[in-house]
DNA sequence: CACCAACATTACCAAAATGTAATCTAGAAA
DNA sequence: TTTCTAGATTACATTTTGGTAATGTTGGTG
C-alpha cells in the first residue's frame, strides 16, 4: 500500500510520514502541490493525504486537476482552516475527507484507513456516457437514447477510444496509434472510411450529431450546444 | 439515489431529512438499529447516515453487522462524542466518515455527496482468475502466466462463460444457449469444435490442463491438483 | 478384447469484418 | 466565384471468423 503526502510544514510531514511506515505503509512525501499533482498523475497511489496550503499550486487544485485527469484515488484533505465553508469546499472539489489540523496522527491514521478499505471495492468505470450515447465496457453494448446500436469490432473500439477522449480533438494519427496499432503512417484512409460507417449508425438521423470533423487535425466527439 | 437515515433524535431527524429530500435524494428514515439494520441488508441504498446512540441495537453493531454480511453501503456516522477515540472507533468499526453533532447541515450534505461519488464507482469485478489464468473483462484480454493469449470472439465469450462459472459442469445445452444463443438443438457440434480450439490455445504444451471434459455432460474449467 | 458412443480434430466453405481505392462533396483561401 | 484539398462515401477485394461435416480417438461396458 502506497500513500502519497504533499505537505509543505517538514515538521507535521515527519511525524506523519515515520506513522505511516510504523503502519506498514509505504510513504511517498513531496512538499509543493506540482510535485504531488505530477506523484498522482504518474504513480499507482492507493490514498493520498494533500495539504491545502502549498507554496506554489495549492492543495485544492492539484485534487481539481487529478479529477479531471479521471485520477480515482482517495484523498484525504489535511487544513488548519477549520470553518464549515472550508470543508465543504474541500470535499466539492474532489476530497474525500478532510481533517483540521492540529489532529491525533492516530485519527489521521483511522481515516486513511477508512479510505483504503473504501477505495478497494473501487475499480474503473465499466460505462462511458457522452450526452444521449453510452456504453457499456464490460458488455460492450453502446445505446443512444436507450436504443441498443451494433458495431462491429474495430467501430466500437474507435468509438470507445472517442469516448475516453470526449471533448478533446483527437488526430488521426492518434487514432491509427491506438485503433489500429499502427506507429507509423501507412498512407491510408481507414480512419476516415471507419469514421464514415460509425457516424452512419452512431449520428443517422439525429439532428444532435456527436461525432464532429476538426479539418486538419481529426475529430472529436461531444455534444454540443 | 436513495439514502438511509438511522436517527432516534426526531428534531434533527425532521431536519436532515427535509433538507436532504430538498437536495433531490429518496430518503429512507428509521428511528431505531434493529430497523436501520434491516433496511440495510434488503433494499438497496446508495449511502446512510447512522446515529451511533440509538434505543435498542446501537449504531457501531448496526455497521458491524451489516459489514458482516458484506454490505458496502458507505455510512456517515453522527454523534455526539467528539473525542479522538470515538472518532476511531468509528471509522474502524466499519464507518467511512464520521460527523459531530451538532453540525452544520450543508457540511451533511457535502459529506454524503462525497461519500455517494466514491461509491458509484464500485462496480462489478473487471477480471476473473483461475489459477494461472486470467481474463480482463475491460480489455478482454486473457494471459495463462502472464502470457498473452489471442483469442477468436467466440473463443473469449466461451472461456468467460467457462470461467464465470469455474468448478462448476457446465453441460454443452448451457454453454449453447448463453454463448451461442441457441434455444433449441440444432444437432450440431460447435461447442465441441470451439472447446477444442480453445483448448489449443489455453491449454496446448501445459501440463496442468485447465479445460476438463466430463463424458455425457459437458465441461468444467478448474485448476486440478 | 471388441464394440460403440462420445468426444477430438481438422479440412473446407460461407459469412462477417475490414481495408483499399476510386469517386464525390464541401470548406476555405485566393 | 473558382480552385484546391481535406474529408466523405461506397463498391470491391481480402482477410478473418466461425460453423459443418468427415474422420480419427478414446473410455467404458459387456
Amino acid at each position: 500500500m502506497r500513500i502519497l503526502l504533499v505537505e509543505d510544514d517538514l515538521g507535521i510531514a515527519s511525524f506523519v510520514v515515520k506513522g505511516l511506515k510504523e503502519a506498514g505503509y509505504v510513504v511517498d512525501h513531496v512538499a509543493d502541490g506540482a510535485a504531488g499533482l505530477n506523484r498522482l498523475l504518474r504513480e499507482e497511489i492507493d490514498a493520498a493525504i494533500v495539504d491545502i496550503m502549498l507554496p506554489g499550486l495549492d492543495g485544492l487544485s492539484v485534487i481539481q486537476r487529478a479529477r479531471k485527469k479521471n485520477v480515482t484515488t482517495p484523498v484525504l484533505i489535511l487544513s488548519a482552516k477549520a470553518s464549515v465553508d472550508d470543508r465543504i469546499l474541500g470535499l466539492q472539489n474532489g476530497g474525500d475527507d478532510y481533517l483540521v489540523k492540529p489532529f491525533a496522527f492516530s485519527e489521521l491514521l483511522a481515516r486513511v484507513q477508512a479510505l483504503i478499505r473504501r477505495g478497494q471495492r473501487i475499480s474503473e468505470p465499466t460505462t462511458l456516457t457522452v450526452g444521449p450515447l453510452r456504453i457499456d465496457l464490460i458488455r460492450r453494448r453502446v445505446t443512444r437514447s436507450e436504443q441498443e446500436i451494433e458495431l462491429q469490432p474495430r467501430e466500437y473500439a474507435l468509438l470507445e477510444y472517442l469516448m475516453r477522449h470526449t471533448g478533446r480533438v483527437v488526430s488521426k494519427t492518434m487514432i491509427m496509434e491506438h485503433v489500429w496499432d499502427y506507429n507509423f503512417d501507412p498512407q491510408t484512409n481507414v480512419v476516415e472510411a471507419r469514421i464514415c460507417r460509425l457516424r452512419d449508425k452512431i449520428d443517422r438521423g439525429h439532428t444532435h450529431k456527436l461525432i464532429h470533423t476538426v479539418r486538419g487535425i481529426g475529430y472529436v466527439l461531444e455534444e454540443k450546444a
